[in-house]
RNA sequence: UCCUCAGUAGCUCAAUGGCAGAGCAUUCGGCUGUUAACCGAAGGGUUGUAGGUUCGAGUCCUACCUGAGGAGCCA
């Protein structure tokens, strides 16, 4: 017999179905039991009658433990007692697998119990929920970008040496004396292929080798760039708020269910809608003053400086014209105040912090060869990027978003490391 | 790299410097509507490691190991 998956259950009420999963958890009381069965498109609660089913079956589900393989036959019907709302009557069991005694429990675990057991923690269903929604956003992103003309044009993850020249990159060997590094940003890359088809992005994991211990942090996460010619920084400022918004909309729209497991509080979330606020650097730099943080001016925000920016909206905040020399060295700078760079850092709301960060590129190859030796960057490295600049070079800009920081901020969870399936982090690279 | 906190049963946690305990999980028994079900019983320990103080250390001190949160850096 065909098997019916749970999602689809209330299509099959009254009607006998293969239900086949695993055992989520059990209930007995005499000659009833109430196993909750788990397929990975949900979970339907059974009932089991000892006087309608066969000893077999019976004794069958006696000797179940958590997470068993089970193949159940039955017929669903509507019933207010189960969660969820359907109860299927069992009337036949065939056992796959009987469990060894499965470590998590419906109790309560600890963090580091529960990352050495990544593996089987996804089995849960917050967990569940979570990857759902990181699944909605990263659909959402592609189908934003190709809609909207974008070429997917994907960079190496290999590269020879640094992009930027400052964070800490994870090195490797290639091959017999060469060394080769994981991508820290496909930026430099997309500047090429958007010099091609104009407007572009690439979307794939990144590797930052810094030794950062936070609630934001992972050493290997997703990021998605898009790149445009002849765009200027107010171009792509409005088309981040535009991206974010058709995210979050979309998660609204079909996550619902899974921002319920959560609890999220979605009317936060229905609030976000253009325009978002833009602050100039400046402003940004008198509001700290005046709430008497201790940052100086000219220096990039600190983490509690960000905190305090973002929750001053209840909207994604857009900083824009940071100090060039905080910034990286292909920065445009703003040609009525040479000292700021044309760059953007979108701070998400309720202290998630950065998601987007952006800019406009350096365009002139004798300014940008002459930022690349202020930054005491080997020249030689760039050879093939300041080839843009030329053969036809235009103005462009474009931004990156690390997608885990965006879907822990929708889903208002505490931090990243829930937000892919198998995180890697300082000090764990397990399972 | 720096700062703070924590490590006790498979898991989550108690235990004033004085007999190492509970709940869950596991095993056994009971219950025809359970909602992290409930009730009864049983098994389960080198208190992270090494040293020190003390009549006596899970508890106090020192070093190390592991983990968590944060800073810097970043998306």
């Amino acid at each position: 017999m065909k098997q019916t998956y749970i999602r689809e259950i209330s299509k099959y009420v009254g009607q006998e179905v293969v239900i086949k999963g695993w055992l989520y958890n059990i209930r007995y009381s005499g000659k009833l039991m109430f196993p909750q069965i788990r397929d990975g498109s949900g979970i339907i609660q059974g009932v089991v009658f000892k006087k309608a089913v066969s000893e077999t079956v019976w004794k069958g589900f006696e000797s179940l433990t958590q997470e068993s393989s089970i193949i159940v036959k039955g017929k669903p019907r509507e019933d207010s007692r189960a969660p969820g709302g359907f109860e299927l009557d069992i009337s036949d069991l065939e056992i796959v697998q009987i469990a060894e005694p499965y470590p998590i429990t419906p109790k309560e675990h600890g963090v580091e119990f529960l990352m050495d057991h990544r593996h089987l923690w996804i089995r849960s269903k917050r967990q569940h929920a979570i990857l759902r929604i990181r699944a909605e956003v990263i659909r959402a992103i592609r189908d934003f970008f190709d809609e909207n003309d974008f070429v997917l044009c994907d960079t190496p993850i290999f590269t020879p040496a640094a992009c930027e020249g400052t964070t800490t990159l994870f090195e490797c060997n290639y091959f017999d004396d060469a060394k080769a590094y994981l991508t820290q940003s496909g930026q430099l890359y997309n500047e090429a292929t958007a010099m091609a088809f104009g407007k572009v992005y690439c979307f794939g994991p990144t590797f930052r080798a810094e030794k950062s211990k936070t609630r934001r942090h992972l050493t290997e996460f997703w990021m998605v760039e898009p790149e445009i010619a002849y765009a200027t920084l107010d171009d792509i400022m409005e088309l981040a708020e535009n991206f974010i918004t058709h995210i979050v909309t979309r998660v609204l729209e079909r996550r619902s269910e899974e921002l319920r497991v959560l609890e999220r509080d979605t009317s936060k979330l229905e609030k976000i809608v253009p325009p978002f606020p833009r602050l100039q650097y400046d402003d940004a730099a008198r509001m700290l003053k005046e709430a008497g943080l201790a940052f100086e001016y000219g220096s990039d925000f600190g983490s509690p400086d960000e905190t305090f920016l973002s929750s001053q909206y209840d909207k994604p905040v857009m900083i824009h014209r940071y100090p060039a020399q905080v910034k990286a060295f292909y920065m445009e700078v703003d040609p009525e105040r040479p000292d700021l760079a044309l760059c953007v850092d979108v701070l998400a709301p309720e202290g998630y912090g950065e998601i987007i960060g952006g800019g406009q590129r350096m365009a002139s190859l004798e300014m940008l060869r002459k930022r690349i030796a202020e930054h005491n960057l080997p020249e030689s490295a760039f050879d093939w990027y300041l080839d843009l600049r030329k053969y036809g070079s235009v103005p462009h800009a474009g931004f990156g978003m690390g997608v885990e920081r965006c879907v822990a901020w929708l889903c208002g969870i505490e931090h990243v490391r829930e937000t892919i399936p198998f995180p890697r982090m300082l000090y764990r690279l397990r399972p």
